[in-house]
DNA sequence: AAAATGACCCTCCTTAGACT
DNA sequence: AGTCTAAGGAGGGTCATTTT
């Protein structure tokens, strides 16, 4: 849920940020680098032109929100219960001095980077305890775009030639790390504790049975045509992306492959390999 | 009639063991 | 140790049969 409030945080940004014309930005979103020490930090949005770079830490947050200057802390208030998050300003400039450090890392010369910390929930209300020039980093998602085409006038000077900007989105898409989330490692699951079967969407985690193309719970005696489908978005999730018909038929404790094989046609999995080398990957599922 | 299943067949990957 | 070869078997495709 917390990936998901994150996630259509940055769909209602992007969707202002589509407004702008294409040729003059390059966008790239949750872009996962590695700093000089080997740490790992990820900007939410990063848009760049020849005179200057912006980074953009999108929250999705609720109700009102408190930026507490002196104690670099975010409060929420919703109701009467606060919440304290982490300082954004503090983590956008933290991303801004590592960016700059990556730069010189790979000899790009001098860019201005401009952070900013967009408030992507329209109805959020946003308030300040003391006073700070960091203000003006913090935006609602709504005036984004107004403030890039501001940068626009402001920066007028290409720091960087139309050449090396294309290099620098090229080595930044490279050297993008996705992070790997390993539940099991996380939570210190080993992979047998995890319940095989398909579930039932209407009950207890009773393995269902294949009848003819439908699953059928023993307990509830639901039929479902889909429940597969959420059993392979489990396995990718929880296991891995990829897949062969033997673990597919273990997993939904099937004994046909060619059921297996049938349903992942009907699915359109894609697959590498030949004959029994096949792989299906599950990275649609996700 | 349409869809699902399972037996059968062919392909070719994997593995063990012989050979260099 | 590395390579080659043959046997075994897993996988996909086809098609007759079964089920809905």
């Amino acid at each position: 849920m917390k990936r998901r409030a994150g996630y259509n945080g940055e769909k209602s940004v992007n969707y202002h940020l589509s407004f702008l014309e294409d040729k003059k930005y390059h966008i790239l979103h949750d872009l996962r680098l590695e700093n000089i020490r080997g740490q790992h930090f990820q900007i939410d949005t990063f848009l760049s032109t020849p005179k200057f770079i912006t980074i953009i830490d999108i929250k999705n947050i609720s109700g009102t929100i408190l930026f507490d200057h002196h104690f670099h802390q975010l409060i929420q208030k919703n109701g009467d219960i606060e919440r304290a998050y982490q300082d954004p300003i503090s983590q956008v400039k933290r991303h801004q001095l590592q960016l700059k450090e990556w730069l010189n890392h790979y000899k790009f010369p001098d860019i201005p980077i401009l952070p900013r910390v967009v408030i992507s929930n329209s109805s959020t209300i946003i308030k300040e305890i003391g006073n700070s020039k960091d203000s003006q980093m913090i935006t609602k998602a709504v005036h984004i775009n107004f403030e890039i085409s501001n940068f626009d006038k402001i920066y007028t000077k290409e720091k960087i030639t139309v050449k090396e900007w294309t290099k620098l989105s090229k080595l930044l898409i490279k050297k993008h790390t996705p992070e790997e989330y390993n539940v099991l490692e996380n939570f210190n699951i080993h992979k047998n504790e995890i319940l095989t079967g398909v579930h039932c969407p209407n009950c207890s985690p009773i393995p269902m049975e294949r009848i003819y193309g439908k699953w059928l719970c023993p307990s509830c005696h639901y039929i479902s045509r889909t429940a597969h489908m959420s059993a392979l978005r489990d396995y990718a999730l929880i296991i891995g992306t990829s897949i062969t018909n033997q673990g597919i038929r273990q997993f939904l404790h099937l004994s046909s492959k060619n059921i297996v094989n049938n349903i992942a046609k009907s699915m359109n999995l894609p697959h590498t390999g030949v004959g029994k080398a096949r792989i299906y990957h599950l990275q649609q599922l996700l």
